[in-house]
RNA sequence: UGGGGCGUCGCCAAGUGGUAAGGCACCGGAUUUUGAUUCCGGCAUUCGCAGGUUCGAACCCUGCCGCCCCAGCCA
């Protein structure tokens, strides 16, 4: 991957000018994922970005969960979250962190708030709070609660920590200007009643943090310098910063970014779930998803996904980045790793005619430029299988492949002319029959005459028959996010199962192992689905085809 | 109409007053037992628009235009 270095943005200037000037001396960043679903493809720019800062400039990246919301939350994302950052290559140490672990710390701060005479408890309904908000035009109007003395204010959050009220009945507030042009400063809320199990301190609390009294303070518990997070969190940095102020504690630096979108997919947590609850997709690993999982499962290596985040950038403009980024990253690592081998997916029957043996062992090249990867076998019999658009009866002179009295290398094996055509009573094409030139194994023909294709195949009695997946973008329309409903632009086709033949080595393939079938694409055997044995195979992703590029025109 | 943010090639993105990096896409062309890979070459006289400052502006100033976000006791 790419050595050189990074390209300069935004962010990276601030902090090299921070340490420059002295504001800083270290780097300290941080990921804090809320666990309440699975990472996406989102969520690994923002991992990489946070990781790849603190390795730079030498400092650390802490993995903090961000668990303030114990109804939506489960043990079960924290562990699916943290493996996945595993995966993807990041080692967050022993900096392992929750929000919920700093809840005594941040009750004691809101009391010091309260003694400051910075908040208060206010008993009005929500609706009623929502209503004295005010509107983007016009200023909110004062609580009636908003003048309890701090004694008051004291016993009644006491009270509320005690569980002596019921949920929804009183909320701590800070006291800041209901007039803020900026509604997050119109007196937010910092604590609410919520009688309900937290996943990892069970049923010690009944108040909860908001996330903007949490995330701040926890940010300075932990000393990080540079709280990096996406543009929606613009609008709460004065409150990030107030609280921080009035609390007298350490102050990180908070920092915004635009916010990953990729064209043909969604990428809001809550249109991914719909995806799932409703079937349209097997599950959050479904190889179609933009989750970590699903991409994992559809055989994108994770230098794949690092090296995109690293070309797209980071900045403050709203994007959509082409999904063609993202595959051609995936090319460019698995051209590099991947064996090669031969599978036909839609198959026509060739007989050699004039094969001299029943059988004959032709030696292939695990990767035509890695010679150090070694070699296979490839048994190539007198009845064997291509690829059914390799065959044209009525070819245009730009065809490169087989036709009727045309000749055609055989991948790997000979030359070899198709000299009859064998139709059914419909006229369909069911077999060919050919002959072929046995002084052309491993050689050009002796006569100078040059054959510009090279067709893949595989034996048909020798060959396997396994499951594929062809996989294709879940969406058709560029960008799913701006239609009435993004369901309209859901691909019907984005998922063909098929059976397709493939050569004998490809059944000792193992979960998770990347291949790259020569002139078709780069196939990985199913993590879930892929038995010691009987591999099926998800397509990862297509070889260019210029080919196709041409035809179109 | 309040507050915040953003506008550099089809899509991203460097650039921070000295005369427009790079990637993807696209278009050639060479090599090739993968129409793959690799390799060469092309691809913004111009930076949302209009004025101004300056010897000189994508970068500074003014005014417009356009797009995104904010009214959860979600994060």
């Amino acid at each position: 991957m790419s050595q050189q270095e990074p390209t300069s943005n935004f962010i990276r200037n601030i902090i090299e000018d921070d340490l420059e000037q002295g504001r800083r001396d270290a780097v300290v960043t941080r990921f804090p994922p809320e666990p309440n679903g699975y990472l996406h493809i989102g969520h690994a720019k923002s991992i990489c970005l946070n990781f790849g800062l603190a390795e730079d400039f030498k400092g650390r990246c802490h993995l903090r969960f961000d668990d303030t919301n114990p109804v939506k939350e489960e043990d079960e994302y924290v562990e699916a979250i943290k493996d996945d950052l595993r995966w993807l290559g990041f080692d967050w140490g022993e900096h392992l962190y929750f929000a919920s672990n700093y809840f005594e710390q941040l009750y004691q701060y809101a009391e010091k708030l309260i003694e400051k005479g910075k908040a208060y408890v206010c008993s009005l309904p929500p609706e009623k709070i929502r209503e004295l908000r005010g509107t983007l035009t016009e200023p909110g109007q004062e609580s009636p609660y908003r003048e309890r003395s701090i004694e008051e204010n004291l016993d009644l959050f006491r009270k509320m920590r005690e569980g002596e009220f019921a949920d929804g009945e009183h909320v701590l507030r800070a006291k800041i200007d209901m007039a803020s042009g900026n509604l997050n400063m119109r007196d937010p809320v910092l604590y609410r009643i919520l009688h309900a199990a937290h996943h990892r301190t069970g049923d010690s609390w009944c108040i909860y943090p908001m996330y903007d009294f949490a995330h701040g303070q926890s940010d300075s518990i932990e000393g990080v310098t540079h709280s990096i997070c996406t543009l929606e969190f613009a609008d709460h940095r004065p409150l990030y910063d107030w609280l921080v102020q009035e609390l007298e504690i350490f102050a990180p630096q908070q920092i915004e970014f635009a916010r990953l979108n990729l064209s043909y997919t969604v990428m809001s947590k809550r249109k991914l779930l719909q995806l799932v609850t409703e079937k349209r997709v097997s599950g959050w690993d479904d190889p179609r998803m933009p989750t970590l999982v699903g991409m994992r499962r559809r055989g994108y290596p994770p230098e794949a996904i690092r090296d995109f985040c690293d070309r797209i950038g980071v900045g403050k403009a709203d994007s959509r980045i082409d999904l063609s980024v993202l595959e051609d990253t995936v090319r460019e690592q698995l051209n590099e790793s991947a064996p090669r081998r031969q599978a036909v997916l839609d198959p026509l029957k060739v007989i050699i005619t004039n094969l001299p043996q029943d059988e004959i062992e032709c030696s292939a090249a695990n990767h035509p430029q890695k010679p150090e990867l070694g070699k296979r076998s490839l048994p190539l019999t007198r009845e064997i299988v291509i690829e059914r658009s390799d065959f044209m009866e009525d070819p245009p002179k730009k065809f490169f492949r087989l036709g009727p009295g045309r000749e055609v290398r055989l991948r790997n094996g000979c030359i070899i002319r198709c000299d009859e055509v064998e139709k059914n009573e419909t006229g369909e094409v069911i077999a060919l029959h050919c002959s072929c030139d046995p002084e052309t194994f491993g050689a050009n023909p002796k006569d100078g005459r040059k054959i510009k294709g090279t067709i893949h195949w595989v034996s048909a009695t020798r060959g396997a028959q396994v499951p594929v997946r062809l996989y294709d973008r879940l969406f058709c329309d560029e960008n799913p996010d701006k239609l009435e409903d993004f369901h309209q632009g859901i691909n019907p086709e984005s998922l063909q199962e098929i059976t397709a033949w493939v050569e004998p080595q490809l059944l000792k393939a193992e979960a998770g192992e990347a291949f790259q079938f020569e002139r078709v694409g780069y196939f990985t055997a199913d993590g879930n689905d892929s038995t010691p044995g009987s591999p099926v195979f998800n397509r990862t992703v297509t070889l260019r085809d210029t080919w196709a590029k041409v035809q179109n025109k």
